[in-house]
DNA sequence: CAAATACTTAGGCATTGACCTAACTATTGT
DNA sequence: ACAATAGTTAGGTCAATGCCTAAGTATTTG
C-alpha cells in the first residue's frame, strides 16, 4: 500500500516539469539516446541528464547503455498507474451528481 | 500553449504528494473545512494549510469562507486536463507499439 | 595511439518545499 | 464581555531541486 503511494508519488513528480514531459513525448514516437533527447533543450547536459534520472528514477522510462550510446524508452506501467489514480477520483465524484451538478450550474451563471 | 503547460505542471505536482492526494480523495466524496481536511493528518495545522493552498493554487481546489469556517471543494477541470494528458500519450505509444507489432508479424509472415 | 564523441561525476549556488512553534485575527457560544 | 473555536501569519530549520562549470571516463574513429 505504501509503496505504491510513492511509487505514485515519483511519478506524478515526475510529471509536473514541462521538460521531462517533452522528453515522454519524445520517447512516445520510439526509443532515443541522451543526446538525441537533449538536443531540443537550452540546457547544460549534465541539467539536462538529472531530468532524465528523474524520469528513470519514477520508472516511467528505462535506459540501457550500449557502447558509449545510452537510450532511453519508455515504460508504459507507471504512466497507467497514474491515470488508473485520476480516473478511479474522477469516478467518486462523478458519482455524486450534486457536486457536478452545482459546478455545471455555477458555470452557466459565469458565463451569462 | 505555455500557460496550458505551467497549469499542467502544477496540477501534477500538487498530485505528487500523498497528503494533497488524500484531502482530493476526501473532497470526491463531498465539500469540506479546512480542519475536518485536516484531522486524519499527523500535522501541524499551519503546515498542513500549505497543502491546501498548493491544491488551490493548481486549482484542484477552490474554497470560501463563512464566518470562521473555510470549506472546501473540488474542481474537476483540472485532474481532467492532467487525465487527458496522460491518455494522449498512451495513445501515442499504443499506436507505436500497434506499428511494431504489425511489422513483427509481417517479418513472420515472410518467414514463412 | 591520438582525437573526437558520448556521456558521467563532482562540486557549488540559489530557490523552493515541507515541516515546526509561537503569536495573531476573526467569529461564535455562554 | 469572555472564552472557545477556526483559521491565519510570521519566521525559522533542513533537505531537495534545478541549474551551472569544470574535469573525468569510456568508446569509437582516423
Amino acid at each position: 500500500m505504501k509503496s505504491r503511494s510513492q511509487a505514485l508519488s515519483k511519478v506524478f513528480y515526475a510529471l509536473s516539469d514541462p521538460t521531462r514531459r517533452a522528453v515522454l513525448k519524445h520517447l512516445g514516437s520510439g526509443p532515443a539516446s541522451v543526446s538525441e533527447l537533449a538536443q531540443p533543450f537550452d540546457m547544460a547536459l549534465p541539467s539536462f541528464l538529472q531530468h532524465l534520472q528523474v524520469l528513470e528514477i519514477s520508472k516511467l522510462v528505462r535506459s540501457k547503455k550500449a557502447g558509449r550510446i545510452r537510450t532511453y524508452q519508455l515504460t508504459p506501467d507507471p504512466l497507467l498507474a497514474a491515470e488508473s489514480w485520476i480516473s478511479a477520483q474522477r469516478t467518486s465524484w462523478e458519482k455524486r451528481l450534486n457536486q457536478l451538478d452545482n459546478y455545471l450550474k455555477e458555470m452557466k451563471e459565469k458565463k451569462l
